[in-house]
DNA sequence: GGTCAATGATTGATGCATCAATTAATATAC
DNA sequence: GTATATTAATTGATGCATCAATCATTGACC
């Protein structure tokens, strides 16, 4: 491997690094919430009700994280909490009717950010992006 | 637009921030320092000595880490620095010979990184991504 | 030379992700 | 039934990025 392969490998590296503070940046700019706190309401505005766990799982955030970013939520009146009568240790979470609306409101705005950030991309090339995104993972999780 | 456009769109949003949670989790279990904290030594490895203003345009990084990450760098006797003469304002920092060490020695450990995030691309589609990369950052620059 | 504006670095406050530890509930083994 | 292992959620500690405020220094202007 010559030189200029291993800076351009590393380049990738650090562009991917640097670009994902300026998207969060900017999302947060537009959107009003951070990248995390909208996904999870976008999940869970996605089904009816589902534990914290699942959650969990769904939108990759740590369960510290979660309880917090619920915690808080809930005192937003933005989701509902309750426990699982089949089984106590599991909570089970729900968007409240306000934080539905919200979320809805919110998909207007999110799209036109999302597009502006492809602005010139063809269905080709999205494509393309979501094939190699998805083989970074995969090599990643495999170190 | 239709829908799976949109939620294609909105899916390479997602996969970015979760896969960018993921590179930094394993470059900092590989490397032994956190991405910004490479970034940063990387850079002072590339010049001889710069101004911490410098600096923290080069890495992207807010002034109020940027003095953090090097008290703490300073501490560890990684890097040294000292008052612009011409310019009582700005400090300059440089790579201690200790540090200039140990960034050299931890080059090999980070190609490894980056040769196995990108496994299986080829020289084309390594330029592909970078390209793709670069036009996301500049669309985003003007939202 | 004096005043005000701009700039560099630092400190404080805040948001938020992770890992470790802890508590409570359930599952499993005997 | 009892003891132990496992699991879900929470709390504590830590790392670290950002923005705002502050102080010291320099630049611009009169």
């Amino acid at each position: 491997m010559t030189d200029s392969s291993c800076s351009n490998e590393s380049l990738i590296l650090y562009k991917m690094n640097c670009l994902n503070k300026q998207i969060s940046s900017k999302f947060e700019s537009c959107m009003g919430i951070s990248q995390s706190r909208h996904d999870i309401l976008y999940q869970l505005y996605q089904v009816d009700e589902m534990s914290q766990t699942a959650l969990q799982k769904e939108v990759k955030i740590d369960g510290a994280a979660i309880t917090r970013h619920l915690k808080q939520l809930e005192a937003l009146g933005m989701i509902v909490r309750r426990k699982d009568p089949d089984d106590n240790r599991f909570t089970l979470v729900s968007l409240s009717a306000h934080g539905r609306e919200q979320i809805i409101a919110s998909q207007a705005e999110k799209a036109r950010f999302v597009t502006s950030m492809l602005k010139d991309f063809n269905e080709k090339e999205r494509k393309e992006l979501t094939d190699m995104l998805i083989r970074i993972q995969q090599n990643i999780s495999e170190v």
